[in-house]
DNA sequence: GTTAAAAGCAAACAATCGTTTGCTTTAGCC
DNA sequence: GGCTAAAGCAAACGATTGTTTGCTTTTAAC
């Protein structure tokens, strides 16, 4: 294991073991990730050699593994910092509402505004495929279904008509919502308002009654 | 130009120009193509080499350059050899139904059964950004555009209730047709059900009616 | 101010990448 | 059956890949 790996832990979990020294304040690991992020999202993953992080935030290749013990754990640590930021967008979304509607319409805003606010992150999340993501294929994979089922719950609990299978209106909500990433550019409507459209299209009737 | 690409071509346009001579019946350009479809909608198309597609189908990498230009126009070729056969299973569907909604179920069966039938093309479509095709970036950007056109006119042919964006519901409906991709599997419902699923969840209100 | 750890540099490593070259084999047409 | 183009082999090209190594600089704690 590398040395950063202990920094990098005491310095999310404060109380500090004795005789041990703290990270630097310059210390450029998020520095790295965010650059990853950005062009794992850009061009892909294999696209991006580990040469071009590092030009980017202006080190040596070689100076990475100080920080990483690979690529493809580069990888999954951004691909579990972009859930990490959407799922807790989400979760304090959600928190703030009580009607099941209202619930699954914030969750939906709040996912919209991470996919967009964390673009960088979240195109990495939304690219990978699992079978692509090499070592943390597994990881990444339940990553995925954690987050779902959060959605699979709000759904759940919404009082739908009989004969309705809720498992094909999440498929429909969050395919729809995953693919903005495609479509979505700034200057767009916001998050909010492709939500509300999002949601009332399915909650409301499109077909007018003179039709049959 | 390669001389393949003369054969290719007198190969589709029969009329023989004089003194020339046709493909080998044996060419395996298509066998190659389906080989690099199925590498690249597995592995990505950065992941895949050239190698590993040569000696899927048992040959030298070099071999490869015979009948394509470069590893750019290679994933090219499969991206536009997957929008046709989608494109023209779709075109067919509509074309056998009247009715808007009708055509617009139709138009999404087919379309699921292109993206589960012609899986691995369907792949390379579905994960290839145009920004991270290299070369081929603006044909791809093009051969998108062209595609959903098709089911922005079959949307905006149906009779929706005042106040509702059609651009919405094609949002909706596409980006959940496409997201697919990732949850389908064989031994699932198929494609028919699904679309019929998608299409009545959009078409018959969600929300009953005892609720706000 | 000394010291030990954090962080990074510089330079290489073997492996693999896409592609090119010259030559050989194979199949189709007269 | 011989000629010619189609197709493929064998081997290399330089460039780039992820990673490792040994050494140096910089920071924070004492």
């Amino acid at each position: 294991m590398r040395r950063a790996d202990f920094a990098t832990a005491r310095a999310l979990a404060a109380p500090a073991p004795r005789g041990a020294r703290l990270p630097r304040q310059d210390n450029r690991r998020a520095q790295l990730l965010d650059a990853a992020a950005k062009l794992f999202g850009e061009q892909g993953f294999h696209a991006t050699s580990m040469r071009d992080i590092a030009k980017a935030v202006g080190m040596l290749s070689g100076s990475i593994y100080y920080h990483f013990d690979s690529k493809d754990e580069m990888l999954l640590a951004v691909y579990e910092e972009g859930v990490r930021r959407v799922a807790t967008a989400v979760a304090d979304a959600v928190a703030r509402e009580t009607a099941p509607w209202a619930r699954l319409e914030a969750a939906c805003a709040a996912h919209l505004r991470g996919l967009i606010g964390c673009r960088d992150y979240a195109r990495v999340m939304i690219q990978t495929a699992p079978d692509q993501a090499g070592t943390a294929r597994d990881r990444v994979r339940e990553l995925r279904r954690n987050y779902e089922a959060r959605f699979r719950q709000l759904i759940e609990a919404l009082t739908l008509p009989p004969g309705v299978d809720p498992r094909y209106v999440r498929l429909l909500l969050f395919g729809a919502l995953n693919w903005s990433q495609v479509w979505y550019h700034p200057g767009g409507d916001p998050p909010e308002v492709v939500a509300r459209r999002f949601i009332d299209t399915l909650r409301l009737p499109l077909q007018t009654l003179s039709e049959a």
